[in-house]
RNA sequence: GCGGCUAUGGUGAAAUGGCUAUCACAUCGGGUUGUGGUCCCGACGGUACGGGUUCGAUCCCCGUUAGCCGCCCCA
């Protein structure tokens, strides 16, 4: 009955067999690849941070992914959970026990020891773009390894540096069409902070039969963190529970005020959260996050971007001289999802506005030469190589969007010509191959002078 | 790490316990010579992986993996 397809179909079989299919390659989970066609807004927050980070004078480091394990142990803090489930820890080859980075502070910070930033005239000013991995479980906008920007500032304890800091991040994201919130809190010093967590703690002991599991797991380990609890009952517990701004110093509560009276002078709105905590240690006085607003705003991985001031990182780590610090890290992932989300679309940039078809294997020949003149005139052209109809490779030409298409065959290689064919009206000229390259950069820039007058 | 939802060509979708798994987009090739966008034709390509139930599974069940949602936490 089914002769003939079936046994064309059992063939295939075979043959298939025959090789073995092998399991395609797959992705680790929680990494990704970025393609191209996401490219264009990488750049932008790219170029938007290199723009901020150029303004403010800041220096940009590179630094290792691979450091010993107990940089981060040490100082991230025993209890975080960067530190107690997410790292990337293995013993080297040389026995030594190694950490993929899970964060840019405490590099930084060891970098500012080691290189002896310190004599440095002060504040030293740092930027970096670099991976980080946390072994987390993933979800959308929350990866295994994510790209974050950081701007860090060590060496003054000004608070002015704090509000600097927190107006770079919050216009970055301005600029790119993002919609954000900052949320601004002070912890204080690790001293006042442990007034106001003895506290704390007690106000919610009286109150421990209302806790869930997990905040009372919480009230043990970590009271604080009971303040951004998600538990309905334990907000409600909040209201009334003691506040930390009450407990601060002298010193922390003028610090904090300096911090929101530079911030009303530039005219940063931000919204004052005595709830916002940070997960890791090394934080003192201002800490505060920018959070993503508009219909994205209540999904969970809505943080953009974290930072707080650092004061004592660098003399915990062994710092000749102390150097207090402040700083913030942002993930691009997020910056472009959230770009993305408020229909934010940069053009990719470098785009070639001409296509060079070639026609044959003589117009290959001197294709090349001649695509080397419009490398060294900076005029960027597209081709497609190895598509060699006409037909297809304008069809390639209209893909891009290109304004123009040189055309090159048989013909023009003898005459020593080359077509110009605009892409818009299908006008074409002929044209002496010698004078194309000034002469596209003339049609070129007369679009955009045109437009300026 | 905990709980839940999902998994069909590259992408987005449809369908069925049984015949050759459908469609659109994308890709590639055509619609005679060297001219794109629209149109027409064709090709490529798929039931995530491993078990089980069944005469028969893409469909039902279990496991694995991955993605997503919530928690934890964070960028």
């Amino acid at each position: 009955m089914f002769n003939k397809k079936p046994v064309v179909k059992e063939e295939k079989k075979l043959s298939l067999d025959g090789k073995k299919k092998k399991a395609p390659p797959e992705l680790l989970r929680g990494f990704r690849d970025v393609l191209p066609e996401e490219q264009a807004k990488w750049d932008a927050v790219r170029d938007q941070a290199r723009g901020m980070a150029d303004a403010y004078s800041f220096g940009r480091i590179e630094l290792p992914v691979l450091e010993r394990a107990d940089l981060w142990t040490r100082t991230l803090g025993k209890h975080t959970d960067v530190v107690e489930k997410e790292m990337y820890t293995f013993i080297d080859p040389s026995e030594t026990q190694v950490a993929l980075r899970p964060e840019g502070t405490a590099s930084i910070a060891r970098a500012y020891i080691n290189h002896g930033m310190w004599n440095l005239p002060q504040p030293v000013k740092l930027w970096y773009d670099l991976p980080m991995f946390r072994h987390d479980r993933p979800q959308a906008g929350r990866y295994r390894q994510h790209q974050q920007i950081g701007f860090e500032v060590l060496g003054v304890q000004d608070p002015v540096v704090d509000a600097q800091l927190i107006l770079i991040a919050t216009r970055l994201f301005q600029d790119l069409g993002i919609k954000v919130s900052v949320q601004l809190n002070s912890i204080g010093t690790p001293e006042s902070r442990q007034a106001y967590l003895t506290q704390l703690t007690a106000y919610f002991r009286t109150h421990r039969a209302k806790l869930s599991e997990e905040d009372k797991h919480r009230l043990q380990k970590n009271p604080l963190r009971l303040l951004d609890s998600k538990d309905p009952q334990t907000i409600e517990l909040l209201a009334a529970a003691p506040q930390i701004l009450d407990w601060l110093d002298e010193d922390s509560k003028n610090h904090f005020m300096k911090v929101i009276e530079y911030l009303d002078e530039v005219q940063v709105p931000y919204v004052l959260n005595p709830h916002l905590v940070r997960g890791l240690d090394y934080y003192t006085h201002t800490v505060f996050e920018i959070w993503q607003e508009g219909d994205a705003g209540d999904r969970a991985q809505n943080s953009l971007c974290g930072g707080g001031r650092y004061d004592r990182l660098v003399e915990v780590m062994g710092g000749e001289r102390p150097a207090p610090a402040c700083g913030f890290a942002f993930g691009i992932e997020r910056a472009v999802r959230a770009m993305t989300e408020s229909g934010s679309a940069p053009e990719l940039r470098n785009r070639p506005k001409i296509f060079f078809a070639q026609l044959g294997d003589a117009a290959r020949r001197v294709g090349l030469r001649v695509f080397e003149e419009f490398r060294k005139a900076h005029v960027l052209i597209a081709e497609a190589s190895g598509k060699n109809a006409l037909k297809s490779q304008l069809e390639a030409a209209n893909k891009l969007g290109v304004a123009y298409a040189l055309i090159l065959g048989q013909k023009e290689v003898l005459d020593g010509t080359i077509l110009v064919r605009d892409m818009e009206s299908g006008a074409q000229e002929t044209v002496d191959i010698l004078k194309i390259v000034p002469m596209m950069e003339k049609k070129l820039s007369g679009g955009s002078v045109e437009a300026e007058s």
